[in-house]
DNA sequence: TGGGACTATGATGTATACAATGCCTTCCGC
DNA sequence: GCGGAAGGCATTGTATACATCATAGTCCCA
């Protein structure tokens, strides 16, 4: 019954590396070798090599000709740059899941968002990597309800990046209060079709995590993304 | 000083079944076999494979595993989500331009805008080849002077695929007006770095193309939050 | 005659050998 | 001692052989 589940080596080769890189593995700069990479996983280069090609289409890795992959540094230009398309991408998708999302997308989103409470304040310390994944899980969700095929391979990269670098461990008590209530807010303004409420609600979350992960005010002519 | 630019098979290849992609040469739903690539090519499997997948993370062919390459087709719900993106990433990208662009970029933006005016009433015919080019120069110079590196990779395949299936060969005299005066209004408020007034001409602008091309009303669900 | 399994075929997936390129060391000349 | 060029070495780029998988056609059996 239960077929071998035969997977590729390519896509062992894309998890591993990409996890890799989400864990800090390698220091910004590094190079990552196809020969060392394949006979670390016990495959040959080729399929190393297209999950290498793949990681650098998503900007997870950087590529020269002849030169190979580098572990790219992420300096705070890339993580205004990233916030500021998740700005606009996410606001967007918050406004469409808000038209667009069917009850059990809805139902889903409330019980994420209270996962993610309970992560953050159910325990003595709060279980970042849970946190992480349940929050990768309810934005990713608001994403696929917005109805938009297209919009998921977009934002993908652009969600994962800046935790890899910057965690929710910078997130004080006060301001993961708040936001675990915009996701509240989120759901709510999402459950009663109210676009205009969901993009806003959207905008500033994203908003108010970028002034967590980079601490400069966004606004001054100085930090703007640019 | 000006190196051989020696260009890899893998370039070659890429950019070779790009063409054919966006000249139309092979129908919706063909297989695009590695091997008959490569043999018309004179190179291996393996550039020609490394170029599908690429084409493949940019969403201009279909990939499923032991299943190789299919060329897509271009649904309207297809052309409707990558307009919908287009809309916000676009305008977004032409706020910004107006607070950053050098004046060199205005100044070409502005060529680029006449240049398009020409090729569209300065002969009996509209050079429609010519104006796609400009075109497409001209919104990417846009986004490259918004100063977001990474929002270039994202906008790149939006703003060809329309092109690929729907032409400008659609705008009859008026719309095409419309059209070059559009670019005048974009100029104009960038030269004057008013982020809200670009914003709005862009909006607007994308929304134009986007009546033209699908001609359906944007109605029901694209009466999004804006 | 219909259906299912088997096999033939051709495709993709992977491994490996070879070519080309870039970098680094070393050696020569000054 | 310094500078530059040449060559070796490590790494990527490409070609090719082999393994695996999907599909279609055929044959056998009920």
């Amino acid at each position: 019954m239960n077929k071998p589940e035969r997977l590729r080596a390519t896509d062992v080769a894309y998890s591993s590396i990409r996890q890799g890189l989400a864990a800090g593995r390698w220091p910004a700069g590094s190079h990552l070798r196809e020969t060392e990479l394949a006979a670390e996983l016990g495959i040959s280069r080729t399929p190393v090599r297209e999950a290498l090609r793949k990681l650098a289409s998503e900007q997870l890795v950087q590529f020269e000709p002849h030169l190979g992959a580098r572990v790219p540094g992420w300096s705070d230009r890339d993580l205004e740059e990233i916030f500021a398309l998740r700005v606009e991408l996410e606001s967007f998708a918050a406004g469409r899941a808000a038209l667009h999302a069917s009850p059990g997308q809805v139902a889903v989103l409330r019980q994420l968002a209270q996962d993610i409470e309970h992560a953050a304040f159910g325990g003595a310390e709060p279980d970042y990597v849970r946190i992480t994944e349940l929050n990768n899980r309810f934005h990713r969700l608001i994403v696929a309800a917005a109805g938009n095929r297209r919009l998921d391979s977009l934002i993908a990269t652009l969600i994962d990046i800046p935790l890899v670098v910057r965690t929710f461990a910078r997130f004080d008590r006060q301001a993961m209060a708040r936001s675990v209530s915009h996701h509240f807010d989120l759901v709510e303004a999402i459950a009663g079709g109210n676009a205009d409420w969901a993009v806003a609600v959207m905008r500033a979350h994203i908003h108010a995590g970028r002034q967590v992960m980079l601490g400069t005010p966004a606004g001054g002519s100085a930090g703007q993304a640019d």
